[in-house]
DNA sequence: ATAATATGGTGAT
DNA sequence: TCACCCTATTATC
């Protein structure tokens, strides 16, 4: 589930696997043979991550890697497997193997491209240095919807269709009001819940929004509740919280999921 | 067996 | 707003 959770857990398992060793890279299924010879038989000096973009430094020749919807990896220690036919791009040395498939951008860049790339991201709210003040000023004048503008990568670097979703139940705010609309407090609300959730995602690559502590605070108990999600892909069902129905729209061509009760329906607001 | 759907982004219309 | 890229999983015939 490539949101930025997943990217920064991936940084994270690539550097503690790879970095500061030989690796020998390939592409099996032969469309990034020129960039896996670049980086072939090479040292990974450092991984970088900045809202679903991951970087794998070789010195200044950095692998950018963007997942899209279907990319994932296949990362495992003292084995052996054969690549699958679509394996873009197989990493290893003497402990681990790593074998990425069905990346929407894979590419050797330099330095410099590096940062034109991340320049053009809004702040990453897994990242200790993030400055939400940058986010608040796109979000404070645009007439553009809470909705629209979370997902905006531009704005805030990092979240998705799940996050987008999980983080506007959380705040009690319709994902249909326009940023501008939005109260500072709200904007501080959403900004620090996604920097936990997003860190607590990263640890496993897994999201789970749906935790003890928020059902608490609505006085509501968990009971052994397997769901991860509050109101994503839940449509049709009821609400966690509240018991009114979940419901579901297009939005900038993306489903958007809420809650009427929790959150209210401002389609026309 | 075939179709629909998906956590994303780009570029055309 | 839509088609498209790429691949896996789930739903429907």
């Amino acid at each position: 589930m490539p949101e930025g959770h997943s990217i920064r857990h991936l940084a994270t398992v690539h550097s503690y696997g790879f970095v500061g060793t030989l690796v020998q890279a390939s592409s099996p299924q032969g469309r990034f043979d020129e960039g896996a010879a670049v980086i072939n038989d090479r040292v990974m000096t450092e991984t970088s991550a900045h809202g679903k973009h991951l970087f794998l430094h070789f010195d200044n020749d950095i692998v950018h890697i963007h997942l899209g919807l279907y990319g994932w990896f296949k990362l495992r220690k003292n084995k052996q497997q054969q690549p699958g036919n679509a394996t873009r791009l197989r990493l290893m040395n003497d402990e681990y193997l790593s074998d990425l498939a069905g990346p929407t951008a894979c590419e050797i860049v330099d330095y410099d491209a590096m940062l034109t790339k991340k320049a053009k991201l809004g702040p990453d709210p897994i990242h200790d240095n993030a400055d939400p003040e940058k986010a608040w000023e796109k979000i404070a004048k645009s007439k553009k919807t809470i909705g629209g503008l979370l997902m905006d990568q531009s704005v805030i670097a990092g979240i998705g269709n799940v996050y987008r979703a999980e983080l506007l139940f959380r705040a009690r705010l319709s994902p249909f009001i326009s940023g501008k609309d939005v109260p500072r407090e709200k904007f501080d609300e959403i900004w620090s819940d996604s920097v936990v959730l997003l860190r607590d995602g990263a640890t496993d690559g897994h999201i789970r929004t749906v935790t003890e502590e928020h059902l608490r605070k609505h006085g509501v108990e968990l009971h052994g509740c397997t769901q991860y999600s509050y109101v994503y892909k839940r449509h049709g069902n009821d609400c966690l919280v509240c018991g009114s129905l979940v419901r579901s729209d297009t939005l900038d061509g993306r489903t958007v999921y809420w809650c009427e009760g929790c959150q209210g329906d401002n389609r026309n607001a």
